[in-house]
DNA sequence: AAACTTATTGCAAACGTTTGCGGCAACGTT
DNA sequence: AACGTTGCCGCAAACGTTTGCAATAAGTTT
């Protein structure tokens, strides 16, 4: 019923507890012939050790904390699906935490991560966070953070981000060499990083394409499908409606594809429509949406990798960001 | 740099470290301006309880285990969602593991996370898994078990599914009923309790209607979205094509709404689509497609309210299983 | 004034590990 | 024959908590 100790092996074995320890981690000073009865009697009783109390003598655990807004969005899943299999694979468990957006869930996770007494973090700040210091205090107590996505630059930590000017400024190209002159923007309010960078890539874009930006076809909004919607038919409210939108994220832009549809705007030919992710579901419509690839499996790995670098000791500087690529995936919506 | 601890509190304020302690559990036996010292300093300092000494003590941990086939998978993702959503209520962290559809990967995870300590477990079995004692293990251990979704018979733990006879029954009911007589089925392969428990519904439901099972109409593949491309290409090449179709799931169902879609098969003209889930993205393609919704979400929350019933004690009897309701969402694609 | 409460605190053991150090045979070396 | 090695093992302290019990001081009762 109970679970059985290193003492239980040392007691049926007459031996001492530090004797069993040595012979499970097969330290050379303890004979051969002994560490094989140990070894036998452990298998035979499923003998496990106690992490935490490895932990707390150790004073190093084997788990990693995440924190990402929601899990439930493909992005950040696919994000912790990599992170969970390099994380597999070096012989850590994760744990995981969401803050709904909010910065109060956010603090709190933090704090509980922190009193779990993880390894390292990996986190991905929410919408509303604009005050850092619970991430600051976790730096402070030695705990190593690794930033990704919503990364933010008052926390000196490793960052893992895509390039998100580039992609947006690829996109917004290409809605321009498609010949479209009338480009919109669905973005997000407030401070988040992804947003300020992709709607920099937006304006950059149009201006090197002598075109004007023009604040009527910049909406800010939330991140969600129906954020989408409601921005696609403000956009089609104006008296000069845009003949392309570029939309912060694949959930956004296919909520403005279903409200278009639905309207019989005809895309590609009235409006060219780009999101960003390349989400699974945008080859699932018709017609597909073009989209900026963005590496949300490799985005975890690399994160993890990082994050592992610094416990296991083999990073050299901490402060860099790595930036992966983005490319422009072209098709029918364009 | 590093964690401040309770003696570090107790040696500051000239106290003993049990004083501390007890100050900070609110102990009546404290007084109340000792109390309020301590606190001063806990805040001041930032102390934070080193949970994993305090799980060692006191033989419980706030953790809880989770496994499921694939962290990706929105279904999955989404379940996670509502087990972390509730698990923070009750002040609990989850440590989550994929198995990526592999007996081995899950027995290791089961390992991992029983040598962790955790509470209990939240497991959705893999494809594979067809020997049980990694689970039965961690039974005998003490350590309680809440299986969700991929759960198996073999194993004497609460467990939450949705209703997967009753689901599949409508949907191919709700074909029938539409004219359609030739209804096609495309599962999975190997022991899948779901899989096993749709086939069934599907089977029921034509023979209540008259019509033959024809195993030609039946085809066992995996649970991705090309398995329902191959599946219908397959489907169509037969003589007598179906004239309905009825996926084990939507990932299935939307892989082959796009081959049927590509290769000018009019969708529900010519056939009927219906899929299992109610994924979000069911309803961006056009025709949205007909489903069977199944809670993902409430999933996520019952399983976890099971188990933490049988953490806190609140619970009765143990060997329940929990059927959430299906129910049928009839859109373009019928 | 002795005895008994009550309030407040500290001591020490325990949880399951790891690890520095020392002990003690059984050797081989001069 | 005395000494140094070597191989194998145990003692005990430590990690940061919690908790039963004892201890002390102050107040209350007789």
């Amino acid at each position: 019923m109970r679970h059985v100790t290193i003492n239980d092996l040392a007691r049926r074995l007459k031996l001492s507890a530090s004797t069993v320890s040595r012979a499970l981690r097969d330290h050379p000073d303890i004979s051969e012939q002994t560490k094989k009865r140990v070894r036998d009697i452990a298998a035979r009783t499923n003998y496990q050790p106690n992490l935490i109390a490895q932990s707390l003598q150790t004073r190093r655990s084997n788990n990693i904390g995440v924190i990402v807004p929601e899990i439930r969005n493909t992005f950040f899943a696919t994000v912790i699906s990599g992170i969970e299999d390099l994380a597999y694979e070096s012989g850590y468990t994760i744990m995981v935490c969401q803050s709904n957006d909010t910065f109060e869930r956010e603090s709190i996770n933090t704090r509980a991560l922190a009193a779990n007494r993880v390894a390292g973090m990996l986190v991905s700040v929410s919408q509303e966070t604009a005050d850092f210091s619970h991430l600051q205090q976790v730096l402070v107590q030695g705990v190593p953070i690794v930033l990704f996505d919503r990364v933010v630059d008052e926390i000196d930590a490793p960052k893992v981000v895509v390039d998100d000017f580039n992609g947006a400024f690829q996109a917004v190209t290409h809605l321009i060499e498609t010949g479209r002159t009338r480009i919109a923007h669905l973005t997000s309010e407030g401070h988040l990083y992804v947003g300020k960078k992709r709607r920099e890539g937006y304006e950059a874009a149009l201006r090197a394409h002598g075109l004007p930006v023009r604040s009527e076809y910049i909406i800010e909004g939330g991140c969600h499908e129906e954020d989408g919607g409601r921005g696609a038919q403000r956009l089609m409210a104006l008296e000069e409606p845009p003949d392309g939108l570029f939309a912060i994220n694949d959930p956004v832009a296919l909520g403005a594809f279903c409200y278009l549809q639905d309207n019989q705007v005809k895309i590609p030919e009235q409006i060219g429509l780009v999101g960003f992710s390349d989400n699974p579901n945008t080859v699932l419509v018709r017609p597909a949406l073009t989209t900026v690839n963005q590496p949300a499996y490799d985005m975890g790995k690399t994160a993890a990798s990082l994050l592992l670098d610094i416990l296991e000791g083999r990073t050299l500087k901490n402060g860099k960001t790595i930036t992966l690529e983005t490319r422009l995936v072209i098709r029918g919506s364009t």
